[in-house]
DNA sequence: TGTCGCGAGACAGCGCTGTG
DNA sequence: CACAGCGCTGTCTCGCGACA
């Protein structure tokens, strides 16, 4: 199989082109025409070049092509948590488009560490990615904030790129949800409804998600009149327990609110819990609002009013960003999102209050 | 004219050798 | 000691020549 001759010793032998030419009796030359077309090649010599690739198992060598054609068809995709079903379903999204277009999608997870995602952009430098995928809201880290440009500027330099998802930079192409959109949406249905005082579970406070996000109800709240009451704004981890941790904040304070309004699904599904155990019924006593349209919400009861983002179609966008040629100027994609109504918002009551 | 082989050169970056 | 130059890795492209 495959050669023994050239490289003697304990150094591990692969196969490579000239094995496959041996074999099929050609030059290295016409294997390489046979595997990337665009040269004339006689039938006959072309199923004796595939006939050798099959026995030999051959695969091309990734590196040395990508000294030659300057791509290695990697694409890195840096998320923040590999648990959570947002970054899963943007996941989803990229490898559908990644597996039509021969890409190789290589996973980081930064658990939210502005370091961690600095040191995986660097490495895939390093690894000559053709294109680095950045999905979630922006750390407001200071340093993080400055490194990160400076290295989607390096990127395009090597002729790659860097595409952020969920968040914008400039330098690099962005597919963004409406975030502030959505949630004004779910501001206005709350309001529709009578709801008046509405807690908030915002996420971290460092993350753009976060302040688009409560930006959007809190112009949905100016836009009727309504006074903010700060008491009424917890923040957590985007995550379930970070809901459920600011829920029993709010739960533990003596303010009042009708309504719970989550920074993601994930968060109302942490609320859901606590409230459940402080012995409130949704809705009947508290309303629930979160955002996103996780995949688990459809089998949550009650269901779970919420925003739909396209995360999957955010996830396919990034990818046919990163497989088209780079542009000069960076690229902008927002999608629409729509509001969900379940069954976990009721009208506020007339008097009683949480 | 079509098909194929040959050889040079390019690619990135490490390690080695020679030179000043 | 610093620096330049070269070899090495595997693949691919390109120009040119050979052959049926």
């Amino acid at each position: 199989m495959a050669r023994a001759s050239a490289r003697g010793g304990g150094r591990p032998t692969t196969t490579t082109i000239t094995d496959v030419a041996r074999m099929a009796d050609v030059s290295p030359t016409t294997v390489s025409r046979v595997l990337n077309g665009g040269y004339p090649v006689s039938a006959e010599t072309r199923t004796r070049v595939e006939h050798a690739v099959r026995e030999l198992s051959y695969v091309r060598n990734a590196h040395a092509q990508a000294l030659r054609v300057a791509s290695t068809g990697l694409v890195g995709v840096i998320i923040h948590d590999v648990a959570d079903p947002y970054f899963a379903e943007i996941v989803a999204g990229i490898q559908e488009v990644a597996a039509t277009g021969q890409r190789l999608v290589v996973l980081c997870n930064s658990l939210r560490d502005p370091g961690s995602e600095l040191r995986y952009v660097e490495m895939l430098r390093g690894q000559r990615a053709d294109a680095v995928i950045l999905a979630g809201g922006a750390i407001g880290d200071p340093h993080y904030l400055q490194e990160l440009p400076q290295q989607a500027r390096w990127l395009r330099r090597q002729g790659a790129r860097m595409i952020m998802c969920g968040r914008q930079m400039a330098d690099a192409d962005a597919v963004l949800p409406d975030n502030r959109g959505g949630a004004y949406l779910l501001g206005r249905y709350l309001l529709g409804l009578g709801h008046r005082s509405i807690a908030e579970i915002s996420g971290p406070p460092d993350f753009s998600t976060t302040d688009e996000r409560s930006a959007g109800l809190d112009e949905a709240l100016r836009d009727a009149g309504v006074a903010r009451d700060p008491q009424l704004t917890v923040s957590g981890h985007f995550s379930r327990d970070g809901g459920y941790d600011a829920a029993r904040v709010l739960l533990r304070s003596r303010s009042r609110f009708t309504a719970i309004f989550a920074a993601n699904d994930m968060m109302a599904l942490g609320a859901l819990a606590a409230l459940r155990e402080a012995g409130l019924r949704v809705p009947d006593d508290v309303s629930l609002v979160g955002y996103d349209d996780l995949p688990i919400l459809r089998d949550v009861v009650p269901g779970i009013t919420t925003v739909r983002v396209p995360m999957r179609e955010m996830g396919r966008r990034c990818m046919r960003m990163a497989m088209s040629t780079a542009r000069r100027a960076p690229r902008r994609e927002t999608l629409p999102v729509e509001l969900v109504e379940r069954e976990s918002v009721a009208p506020a009551p007339a008097r009683q209050q949480v």
